[in-house]
DNA sequence: GTTAACCGGCTTTTT
DNA sequence: GCCGGTTAAC
């Protein structure tokens, strides 16, 4: 038997329809990823399609892992060579190739929202903005919906005559880009829209990429912005074989330019498209289906449909009504250690999923506090925290010298004795001389003015100059350990010996762990190469489904996922939908929340629970919501409201004299334990007393002694060129010799 | 040049 | 309530 009869009629009809134009509606849980894998094995193996021919994009390097390991499951050879990848991966590896063709150095570096933001705030400096008055993040806002639209500099600039204030953010986009260009960088959105734009000048270069990609298959399309059209809507437009996968009812990503249009219109701009809709959903029960097409029939901009299942009534959905976030924390976690107990379903069954970051932090403490593991997604990139940065900035600088942000970032780290009038008057000679802020620095003897400091930049040249003429012979994983070596930067850490610190510290063992992983596992590992996929990782992606956790994420971040057991909270109107929403003039934007709503609720596939509070603390104030009007769009018959008395018992439960502030305090003795179910004593050590071994960073010394604690073992080692140091074995990773 | 102490703004969502 | 920025003291 075929793989193919295990499809619905409409899944096999969109897998074998091979040929032109293609619009998948794909409800909620209708099997859209089993339809683009079936279809794309079905394309190599019964239509002989070359497999090097074929291209899925979707939006999280996540979501591409998944549909790679499943197309590998189902086709016999060749599937290694489908491109599964996200748009901005695609992009920045056609831009590696090409991009000198207009203009670039193919050697450029990404920046992230962080860059972006110090680059603006420069910007707003030399040009006198008055940030009070705009924001840089409004400024990098207009600035980015711009490029979803593909509005150049320029454009913007004649889009913007006569109004005084639109002008100005003209000034400010035509001096960003001056200085991503001069930084030898690029913006998230410039990935796409510098592609746009290479295709456009470079027939040839779009007509190599049409004839390699022939079968194109965009997953989550509804989320597509108009750049990330246009760049489908090129490399389709030979061969018109583009098959597009999505669901309008699940577009939530207006705000950052998606076009909802991209979708609604889709067959107006591919003439012959063929529309199939998958409306069986296999994943929920009856119960949470209803629910989800109750709610989203409030929205009148949709294409109208019905999601309807097999799958049995299941039960209620469950909604509770609490007196504070503690308590409606509190619920949650002790429901989910319940279901744990009774061996309903496992930690990684279950999602809490909240409309802003900001609602992670109760449950993260009361998670804690009863010693369930979980894994908050999103919140502080880990590569956006401090010491990641930092060190990130160094490769960067080998890597890439003209990047003036990381080499400013970096100059005074460790100190140095760097301060900023010495960077005032380097960066004035590098602005007259018209050289990068680096050269400047290699230069500094001839910087006027600068007497003493020179001789403190001195060391930081001579470093980096090092490392980069090691760069060569060294994998990115030595790179990093002698960056850390060199700087000391762990050595400090370890000086400062607070709770924080150590957290730093794991960071960075996390991050070598990840680079001697890239060296590995990667084909042709170059620094360039770990920077830039360290630049694309969404937190999501680094989502272990195996680690037994509970996942902590906002709504947004669960797109495209499904758990047995989902907790939406904070369903009150102010928190979700969001105040923004509610005093816009924009109904869509009111709709946009709904659409949100509909993705958590689909979320689940047995056990929904919805739960609000009457007061919550937000930015430090009490604040009184009404429970959420999407609550009341619920069908009555297939949610249980629980009952009133509950929430009395519950709150004599928690004792009223523990304030907010000792409550903090107990959160944060527990917090700075980093991820203590994952630290695991090992049973023996590898080592004893009187052994010679080696230290990723203090190099080799002899044992002198062994406590056994309660988690870890406390090791004592007197390290030849250190000295004596104490640490634990589970993360100073010892190694006999 | 560095550090500690204070002040004000902010938070809706992120590849 | 937290972060980042500014200020004042060393």
């Amino acid at each position: 038997m075929s793989i193919y009869e295990n499809l619905n009629p409409q899944q096999k009809e969109a897998v074998c329809q091979t040929e032109g134009p293609l619009l998948i509606l794909a409800g909620a849980g209708s099997g859209k990823t089993r339809v683009l894998t079936h279809r794309i094995a079905y394309l190599i193996e019964e239509k002989g399609v070359n497999p090097w021919n074929i291209m899925a994009i979707t939006f999280t390097n996540k979501a591409a892992q998944e549909m790679k390991e499943r197309v590998d499951q189902i086709v016999g050879f060749g599937s290694e060579s489908v491109w599964v990848t996200t748009f901005h991966s695609t992009c920045v590896r056609i831009l590696r190739r090409y991009i000198d063709r207009i203009g670039f150095d193919n050697r450029f570096t990404i920046y992230d929202a962080d860059d972006q933001k110090s680059l603006m705030k420069d910007i707003c400096k030399r040009l006198q903005i008055d940030t009070k008055l705009y924001k840089e993040r409004a400024l990098l806002a207009q600035i980015s919906h711009a490029k979803d639209q593909l509005v150049s500099p320029e454009e913007f600039e004649l889009n913007s005559q006569g109004d005084y204030s639109k002008m100005r953010v003209a000034e400010v986009y035509k001096e960003y880009q001056t200085q991503l260009r001069r930084n030898n960088a690029l913006d998230f959105d410039d990935l796409i829209m510098k592609t746009v734009e290479l295709f456009q000048s470079c027939p040839e270069v779009l007509e190599s990429y049409q004839e390699r990609f022939r079968y194109i298959m965009v997953d989550e399309y509804q989320d597509t912005n108009l750049a990330q059209f246009q760049f489908v809507s090129l490399l389709a437009s030979k061969y018109q074989n583009l098959c597009v996968v999505g669901d309008d009812d699940q577009s939530i990503y207006k705000f950052r330019g998606a076009n909802i249009e991209n979708i609604l219109g889709f067959e107006r701009v591919f003439s012959n498209t063929k529309v199939i809709r998958l409306e069986q959903n296999y994943r929920s029960t009856k119960n949470i289906l209803q629910a989800a097409n109750e709610v989203i029939q409030n929205n009148a901009q949709r294409k109208p449909k019905t999601l309807w299942t097999d799958n049995e009534e299941g039960n209620k959905v469950h909604f509770r009504h609490f007196l504070s976030g503690f308590e409606e924390a509190e619920y949650v976690v002790g429901d989910i250690a319940q279901k744990h107990r009774e061996g309903i379903c496992s930690y990684r069954d279950c999602a809490v999923l909240y409309r802003t970051n900001a609602q992670s932090r109760l449950f993260e403490e009361k998670f804690l506090m009863a010693n369930i593991p979980y894994r908050l997604v999103g919140g502080v990139n880990f590569y956006a925290r401090k010491e990641i940065k930092d060190l990130l900035s160094y490769l960067k600088t080998v890597d890439n010298a003209k990047d003036d942000l990381a080499v400013r970032r970096i100059i005074n780290i460790p100190k140095r004795g760097i301060g900023a009038t010495t960077l005032l008057r380097v960066q004035e000679y590098a602005t007259e001389q018209d050289i990068s802020f680096y050269d400047a620095l290699k230069e500094a003897e001839k910087i006027p003015k600068l007497g003493r400091a020179a001789v403190k930049i001195q060391p930081f040249v001579t470093m980096i100059q090092s490392l980069r003429s090691e760069q060569r012979s060294f994998s990115v994983s030595e790179l990093l350990d002698d960056v850390i070596e060199r700087t000391g930067y762990v050595q400090d850490l370890i000086a400062e010996d607070t709770d924080e610190s150590r957290a730093r510290i794991e960071n960075i063992d996390e991050l070598i762990t990840k680079a001697t992983t890239y060296d590995k596992e990667s084909e042709n590992p170059t620094l360039g190469g770990f920077l830039e996929e360290v630049a694309l990782v969404a937190d999501i992606d680094t989502v272990d489904p195996n680690q037994d956790h509970v996942l902590l994420m906002t709504l947004h971040s669960a797109k495209g996922l499904e758990f047995s057991q989902v907790y939406l909270a904070g369903m009150e109107d102010g928190i979700f939908p969001s105040y923004m929403t509610i005093g816009s003039e924009d109904p869509g934007d009111m709709e946009e929340e709904r659409r949100l709503c509909y993705v958590g609720i689909t979320r689940a596939m047995k056990d929904l629970t919805m739960t609000s509070v009457q007061q919550r603390m937000i930015r430090g104030q009490a604040q009184y919501n009404k429970v959420s009007r999407f609550i009341y769009e619920l069908p009555r018959e297939v949610v249980d409201m629980g009952h009133k008395i509950e929430k009395k018992e519950i709150k004599t439960e928690v004792p009223r004299n523990n304030t907010y502030a000792q409550m903090r305090e107990a959160f944060r003795a527990k917090a700075f334990q980093p991820r203590q179910f994952e630290v695991k004593k090992a049973d023996k050590l590898s080592y004893e007393v009187g052994d010679t071994v080696r230290h990723v960073k203090f190099g080799v010394g002899i044992v002198k002694n062994i406590v056994e604690g309660g988690k870890d073992y406390e090791v004592t080692v007197d390290f030849d060129q250190v000295g004596v140091k104490k640490m634990f074995a589970s993360f100073a990773k010892l190694k006999k010799i």
